[in-house]
DNA sequence: TTGAAAGCGCTAACAG
DNA sequence: CTGTTAGCGCTTTCAA
């Protein structure tokens, strides 16, 4: 690989005119100077060597992102989403690492980004613990969350760029309410993560602020440790059966995301309950698949574009101004109508 | 953050011991040197710089890797596979980047790639013109081919390690054939690509080999010049117009992916098409919601893990042994049974 | 308009 | 056993 220097002999001019040429300085130097110097890059098939760059600098054009794991497409999209916006606006690459919804592993990785010299992660902490995060704020990282709103005891510790859990879940159980369903059951993994939590919340209120009251069953599949988001149709599948054997069955379920609710579907099919004649169902994320399952899987939609667009934004107005003050956007879901819901047959209810 | 200078300074020793220290070097001192300079780190909260680290040994813990696009599944799995093993085995980083199937961008990624110091890139290269990556080849960066056989024309200019998709395309006729079927039709994207080329081969092969011989039609539905794999749905969706409104009409159709065939089933019940009775389905790739379609989607699934353990080994081979020489890994597909084909109807067949 | 020189944090001879 | 030293490739004053 040839470098500055190779350049500047071929060019005969120093290091230092042919690094000016590289960082548009270009006013500084001789037309001719300049063009000299193009050639040679040209000739030599010159690339920069952005380690170099880098040590002298601190700048590496690359943000960090933490996921669960992009096995679950809902994530893989955001990925892109994000390393296209990156991308294109500031010509920075996204570095994507799987956590597999393990602690460890995420303490393990925020400590690679650092030692990379990484200065921006977006993280999905899916984790209820979080003091890794403001441990890693604390050592000059800018963290981004996402999919998580701000815990409201501390001032806030970094940026929060996340759709609106609450109301996703208060949408969708009351799109089930609004279609005359009277029992809703919510079906999500165990184990405590802000944004299920919130889901979970809204689910609530909405059955609670509805008249006459709303029945409501949670289910909580177990789960391994830490997994890979892979066993998530599984989660779904398994809930399915405790809805089929339970004698006053909820009409209505929300799955905590779509994974699930495909599974879901899945299994109360084994069971021969029809979607939505017998129990409607809806997820959560609007994953690509759901506009092709049987049936088509109504759904809350999350903005990712937009989504994605701020958090690129923030991360780069971090980068660029330093003390930049942490700050919280909340977006907002849609419901995607699709054909897992229908009206409730009153012969259902006791 | 602290630098190794902080750490010797606290430890009152040279940076070179600790350095050394850092570097299993620990016999090069005494016990209570040693446990000095460990003491500094602990306190001081040390991360080695691993750009400094770089610039210096000219290595950097990290593969890189082209994909199509995470928000498919199947790369997305396989990206979290690799990932893993890396982490696990070389505590080496992976930095997946999507190409959207675009060859500018493609190229674009790689020299990003190797302006950061990446000596190791695994491409799904997607793209019959691979002229990109033997320059890439050429500019000292290895490249591990995945998905795709060598081009036998030429000396084998990087490693192949990949699923044999010849025999993908021909087990999958051939199953549809031993239930009876007597016209079969393949689904694919328009644009040719190496490994779809190669399974549309394998599947016509065994059309003609059959007695009696094999009706096939090959179904091509165009594309947007550049995508993200999101809209693969789509294309199988399409394809089920095309099939559905064709009088003599296929009763076994293969799918060059899972997502299609999952586009493809949705088309096909849209038109009053039942699966399997009216057509029977195989799709391709084995991913994690092919188990929950309805019917569950009998498909080829490709031996990942093996896949990604053999990636890594042959990444560090190259990087340990700077000159070992290309060479060729082929994985075996299997079918995997479920419910989606069955046995043809006579009736269906002119 | 151009070049010389220092230094980012680390490693690896080599000397002591 | 430990320290000194010379860079890795680049950027950035500062001087010419």
């Amino acid at each position: 690989m040839p470098t500055i220097q190779d350049v500047a002999r071929l060019a005969r001019v120093s290091p230092s005119s042919v690094s000016n040429a590289l960082n548009g300085r270009t006013q500084r130097m001789r037309q001719e100077t300049f063009e000299r110097i193009q050639k040679a890059i040209k000739q030599l098939n010159y690339q920069p060597n952005q380690i170099a760059r880098h040590l002298k600098t601190g700048q590496l054009p690359i943000l960090g992102m933490l996921v669960p794991s992009t096995a679950n497409p809902s994530f893989g999209e955001l990925a892109v989403a994000i390393e296209s916006v990156a991308q294109k606006m500031y010509n920075y690459r996204l570095l994507v690492c799987n956590t597999q919804r393990d602690t460890a592993i995420e303490s393990a990785m925020l400590n690679d980004l650092i030692s990379l010299g990484i200065k921006v992660v977006i993280v999905n902490s899916s984790l209820a613990d979080t003091a890794h995060l403001s441990l890693a704020a604390k050592k000059g990282v800018t963290i981004i969350s996402y999919d998580t709103r701000p815990d409201s005891m501390t001032p806030l510790p970094y940026d929060h760029v996340y759709p609106d859990s609450h109301m996703t879940g208060w949408l969708a159980a009351n799109h089930l309410i609004a279609h005359g369903h009277q029992h809703l059951a919510l079906v999500k993994p165990a184990g405590r993560t802000i944004s299920r939590h919130e889901k979970t919340a809204g689910f609530i209120h909405a059955a609670h602020m509805a008249r006459p009251k709303i029945k409501t069953t949670i289910i909580e599949v177990p789960t391994t440790q830490s997994y890979g988001d892979t066993e998530l149709g599984k989660i779904g599948f398994e809930a399915a059966h405790e809805i089929a054997i339970n004698p006053s069955r909820p009409t209505g379920v929300v799955a905590i995301n779509d994974m699930i609710a495909i599974g879901l579907m899945a299994g109360l099919r084994q069971h021969n309950l029809q979607i939505p004649r017998d129990v409607s169902v809806i997820g959560m994320d609007n994953i690509p698949t759901t506009e092709f399952t049987w049936p088509p899987l109504t759904t809350m939609a999350m903005p990712v574009q937009a989504m994605a667009t701020t958090i690129v934004e923030r991360a780069l107005q971090h980068i660029q101004t330093p003390h930049t003050l942490p700050d919280v956007f909340c977006f907002t879901p849609t419901l995607l109508e699709r054909q897992s819901v229908s009206t409730a047959l009153s012969s259902h209810e006791g």
